[in-house]
DNA sequence: CGGCGCCTTGACTTGCATCAAAAGTAGTGG
DNA sequence: CCACTACTTTTGATGCAAGTCAAGGCGCCG
């Protein structure tokens, strides 16, 4: 069930995060309510981002951390060469910018999938606010290490996994981390393009299709453009083998 | 040109971090003296590990970080279906563990390619120094930014590039690596076996040793087992498109 | 010197990429 | 509201890079 209230959130820019839906997976977790609040001042927050608009750009400056607060979110690595690899997709409460702070300028672009709003958080305050609060430096610890197990997970599905096993695994993270949100582990829409999802597993955009076209032929999802209904979570997991967590 | 020196550096356990040559790339930078010292009494240097020995197995419980002083360490997580995935490969001066943070346990094993000595930096110690010393707080947050843009371009090397350019993509890594350390870029012995190469690049292990005797058949690298000499560095280069830098 | 890993090389197969074209969808302006 | 354009997605036909299967070589160690 695709739940419009999280479209919503956005056109409330000044919500705090001790009211914010999302503080029970974001940032703010294990923090106390007074420490919450004085992150809360920090954190600032702007007009909600268009689609393809970015939170910023590859070669920014680095300057603040990114939380997710409506939409989502890719991140986009460019090589050398040109083409651009999709290097993360991004749902509300989730966290981006890590990327920029080893080299103090981002390596990624961040863009906007649809209509999205962030809460910036510059990272010099929140580095002094580390120091203070030991359970925030904590958490940030913890967020970056996740974003690293992460993506090694990644790593295994693009070396060991067939097309069907990639695909699969997208879908399933993707509808785990709705489910984290309160919203349908079985029924979503996909906010990216086609596109999008092969460029990020490594995949063809021909291959993509071809492969949600079996998936749907064989009765395990419904499919009808970006929306997508899991008719068969078991074999979908099975399918997938491996399971990428939120 | 191969320096043995390296290969002494763990049989002199009691060096500390102020003394250590590896201290201009490993956790210590930026620090003032008196930081380092006090780094340093945090640190605990226990025997080194012998070949295929684990500093740590996945699934223990998360207590410490390790910095490599010598030798070298492959990175290793295994499957739900039981199959292997080399995560990274770490050379002298490198941090390792640092996936163990979100989840409170190791999501990989740390296994040594040859003999090696680390120094294990207890974390919730590391936490607490970190909060007084904000140039520590800061470097732990860029090595783990480090990890993460590092496997970033992993990702981008596995979902994008071919058995050439991927091979082509790890011996310059490697290269770039041990010439940060003062060795060679051009001359060096590959610590881990065919097999791990091809697990860590996505690639079977007869792939990997096709590429590596054409490259060699080419002239662009002379090729004695593990030992490997770049010849042509510049067609080598050419021939990574992407360089995964250190 | 014989057995066991690790590596190399060759012959064959296959999953996914590539090329091509048509169908579907969205956005724009008359 | 429809016509027109541009983009995205689907589907089909073909080709190739890398995988699989198989055999043999090399080095190491007891």
């Amino acid at each position: 069930m695709y739940n419009p209230s999280l479209k919503q959130c956005h056109t409330s820019p000044q919500a705090n995060c001790a009211d914010c839906r999302l503080a029970s997976i974001c940032l703010p977790i294990s923090l106390h309510i007074d420490d919450i609040n004085k992150l809360d001042d920090i954190i600032q927050r702007g007009r909600p981002l268009n689609k393809t608009e970015r939170a910023y750009y590859a070669g920014d400056k680095f300057r603040a951390v990114y939380a997710l607060r409506s939409g989502s979110i890719k991140t986009v690595q460019v090589t050398p060469d040109g083409q651009e690899q999709v290097t993360g997709f991004y749902l509300p409460g989730e966290i981006i910018g890590m990327d920029g702070l080893a080299a103090n300028h981002h390596t990624n672009s961040a863009i906007a999938l649809e209509t999205s709003a962030i809460c910036e958080i510059p990272f010099s305050r929140l580095e002094e606010l580390s120091a203070k609060i030991p359970n925030l430096q904590r958490r940030f610890f913890q967020l970056m290490s996740k974003e690293i197990t992460q993506e090694q997970q990644l790593i295994t599905l693009l070396g060991k996994n067939s097309a069907d096993e990639r695909i699969a695994s997208l879908l399933l993270s993707i509808s785990t981390r709705n489910h984290t949100r309160g919203l349908s582990a079985k029924e979503f829409y996909l906010p990216m393009s086609r596109s999008d999802m092969g460029n990020y597993l490594g995949l063809t955009i021909e291959t993509v299709s071809r492969v949600l076209s079996r998936l749907h032929k064989q009765g395990i999802i419904a499919l009808n453009k970006k929306h997508v209904n899991i008719e068969e979570m078991d074999t979908l997991k099975n399918t997938a083998l491996v399971q990428m967590d939120a």
